[in-house]
RNA sequence: GUGCCUAUAGCACAACGGCUAGUGCACCGGGUUGUGGUCCCGGCUAUGAGGGUUCGAUUCCCUCUAGGCACCCCA
C-alpha cells in the first residue's frame, strides 16, 4: 500500500520483506468495515426471523417479492429525500461501468413502490400485499447492532388508504416479534399530509428563529433543511425549547386526525401496547400520517440502537416515483436487531434438528453398506450424524458423546458378513445386535417411545421395553 | 462524519521495558487389537500492520486498520 511519510522520518531504505519460506507469506484478507460473516452459531436465530416472517406473511396472505439489492439512485433520492441522512451521507452510490449512478438500496419500500409502478400492479386486484427479506447498505459508522450491510424484513400494503391497515401491520410487527419471544412496545405519531406539514413547519421555524443563537451547528442547518428533525433532537439545549414548541398533532387536519385516532382505537382494542410520542418523526421524507418504531418493551430508549424495527404510511410515494396517486403503508425489521435482542433474552434456536442417531463404521465395507442405511434412515425422516473421517471406533463413539446423540449404530466387518448391526444405547450403553434389514424400523420405534428429554414423564416402562423380541413383531409391519 | 476506549492462539484471559510470550477451554493424536462421558500424556495455533524511542518493546510514542461505546442517524 502506499505510506505517506509525514514527518523527518528519513529515507525509510526499507529492507523489502522478503518472505520467509515456511512462515507465513500473507496477512489474511480483512473484511470490509461494517461488513460481516454470519456464522453457523447465529444461522438459529436468523432463520427464527425470516420463518416467524414467512409465517405470518402466509397468515396475512402477503406475497413474496424479491428486488434488486442495486438500483438507479433515482429510486431513492426523491422519495426518501436529498437532506436525509441517508441519502446524504449513508448511500453507497457510484457510476457502474456503463455510466449510470447506482445505489445499494439502503432500504426497500421505495423499491416496492418502483415495482409497483413498473409492473402494472394497479391492475391487480388491490390492495397488493408484498413482503421481503434481504440485506440492506448504509455506509454508516458501525457500531453494535449496526453494521454496513444489514437484513431486513418487511411489509408493503399497497393500494388502502384506511387506518385499520397502518394498525394491522402494527399488529403483525409486534406479533411476531412476540412469536419469537420478545416483548415490544410501539411508539407512535402522526406526521400527516404534506401540506398540513408543510404548515406546522413553518410554525416550527418561526418558534425556534428567536432561540437560534442556543442551537449547534448542526441544528441549525437543520433549522433550514429539515426542521422535522429538531423534533427528535438530544440537545439537551433543544429539548427545554422543545417542551414549548408547537406540536404536530396540533397541526393536523381533520382528516388526518381522525386517521389517527382511528389507529390508535384499533390499536387499544386489540390491545397492543404503544407510547405516544409525539416526537417522533422518521428519517425518510415519504412518509405521511401514521410513523411509528419498534421498541423493546422496557427500553426507554436509554440504548442506543433500540429501535427493532420502524415503519408507516407513504400515501405520496408512488406519485411521487411517477405513478398514480395510490395509498401505501408498511414496516420493517432489522434482522440483526431482533436477533441481537433474542441473544440477550438468551433465546437460541436450533438451527437444524438435533440428530438423534450416530452411525459409526469400522472399514472400507461397513461405510459402502453404511451410506445405504443412512439413505434407509433419510427417507424414514430421521436424522443421522456420522464422523466418516474417523477410523477408531473410540473416537466416532466420543463424536457420538459430543453430539449428544441417543443411538450410536455400529457396523464392523463381522456385522457386515452377518448382514446385522449394533444399536447402542448411549446412555445405559447397553447394546443389541440386530438384522441390518430391520435397523431403522426399530430405531425409529426406539424414538418414539423415548420420552422425550425435557419432559420429566409418567413413569412409563419405556427402557424395559426394547429387546430382541420387538424385532420380531415389526416384520409382518 | 466527530469524540473516547481497545487490539496477545479458534475462544476467554496472563506476562515490573529483559529468560524459550504463559494458563484454561476448544481442536488433533496417544494411553496395544472393534466401544464414548472422568482421568493421564503429547501436539497445533498468537503479540492486527507499518514506523519510531531503546542495548533490548507484547509493554512507551506515532500512523494505519479493525472492534467497542457515545454522538449523528437508523434497522
Amino acid at each position: 500500500m502506499m505510506m505517506k511519510k509525514k514527518k523527518e522520518a528519513a529515507a525509510p531504505l526499507s529492507p523489502t520483506p522478503t518472505p520467509i519460506p515456511g512462515k507465513k507469506q500473507k496477512a489474511p484478507p480483512e473484511l470490509l468495515r461494517g461488513f460481516r460473516d454470519i456464522l453457523p452459531d447465529e444461522q438459529g436465530r436468523f432463520t427464527a426471523v425470516r420463518d416467524a416472517a414467512r409465517a405470518m406473511a402466509d397468515a396475512y396472505s402477503f406475497d413474496r417479492i424479491d428486488l434488486p439489492m442495486l438500483e438507479r439512485a433515482d429510486v431513492f433520492l426523491r422519495p426518501l429525500g436529498k437532506n436525509t441522512d441517508v441519502v446524504e451521507k449513508e448511500m453507497y452510490t457510484f457510476v457502474d461501468p456503463s455510466g449510470d449512478t447506482v445505489s445499494l438500496r439502503p432500504e426497500a419500500t421505495a423499491s416496492v413502490a418502483r415495482a409497483y409502478i413498473n409492473h402494472g400492479m394497479l391492475n391487480l386486484p388491490q390492495p397488493v400485499k408484498l413482503w421481503y427479506e434481504g440485506p440492506m447498505f448504509r455506509h454508516d459508522r458501525p457500531q453494535a447492532g449496526r453494521y454496513r450491510q444489514f437484513h431486513q424484513v418487511g411489509f408493503e400494503v399497497i393500494g388502502v388508504p384506511e387506518p385499520i391497515i397502518d394498525a394491522q401491520l402494527i399488529i403483525i410487527a409486534s406479533q411476531m416479534l412476540k412469536d419469537l419471544g420478545l416483548d415490544v412496545t410501539i411508539q407512535i405519531n402522526s406526521i400527516g399530509t404534506p401540506e398540513a406539514r408543510t404548515a406546522y413547519l413553518t410554525e416550527l421555524v418561526s418558534y425556534f428563529r428567536p432561540h437560534r443563537a442556543k442551537l449547534s451547528e448542526d441544528d441549525k442547518k437543520r433549522l433550514q433543511k429539515n426542521p422535522l428533525r429538531l423534533l427528535d433532537s438530544k440537545d439537551p439545549a433543544i429539548q427545554e425549547l422543545l417542551a414549548g414548541a408547537p406540536q404536530i398533532v396540533d397541526w393536523l387536519d381533520e382528516d388526518s386526525k381522525n386517521h389517527f385516532m382511528k389507529v390508535l382505537e384499533f390499536l387499544d382494542e386489540m390491545q397492543v401496547p404503544y407510547q405516544l410520542n409525539p416526537h417522533l418523526v422518521r428519517g425518510l421524507d415519504y412518509y405521511t400520517h401514521t410513523v411509528f418504531e419498534i421498541w423493546l418493551a422496557g427500553d426507554q430508549g436509554e440504548r442506543a440502537q433500540n429501535a427493532l424495527g420502524g415503519g408507516g404510511r407513504y400515501d405520496g410515494l408512488v406519485e411521487l416515483l411517477g405513478g398514480r396517486p395510490v395509498a401505501g403503508c408498511g414496516f420493517a425489521l432489522g434482522v440483526e436487531r431482533v436477533a441481537k435482542a433474542m441473544a440477550e433474552q438468551g433465546l437460541t434456536p436450533p438451527l437444524r434438528p438435533h440428530a438423534k442417531v450416530f452411525f459409526a463404521q469400522l472399514g472400507d465395507a461397513a461405510r459402502r453398506v453404511g451410506l445405504k442405511v443412512f439413505e434407509e434412515f433419510r427417507k424414514a425422516d430421521i436424522h443421522v450424524a456420522e464422523a466418516f473421517g474417523k477410523n477408531a471406533l473410540k473416537a466416532q463413539l466420543e463424536a457420538a458423546n459430543k453430539m449428544a446423540a441417543a443411538y450410536t449404530l455400529i457396523l464392523g466387518q463381522k456385522e457386515v458378513l452377518d448382514g446385522t448391526i449394533i444399536i447402542r444405547d448411549m446412555e445405559s450403553g447397553a447394546q443389541e445386535i440386530v438384522d441390518v434389514n430391520k435397523v431403522v424400523s426399530l430405531v425409529k420405534k426406539k424414538l418414539t417411545n423415548a420420552p422425550e428429554i425435557a419432559v420429566p414423564a409418567t413413569p412409563v416402562p419405556v427402557q424395559t421395553d426394547i429387546p430382541v423380541e420387538v424385532a420380531d413383531e415389526e416384520i409382518p409391519a
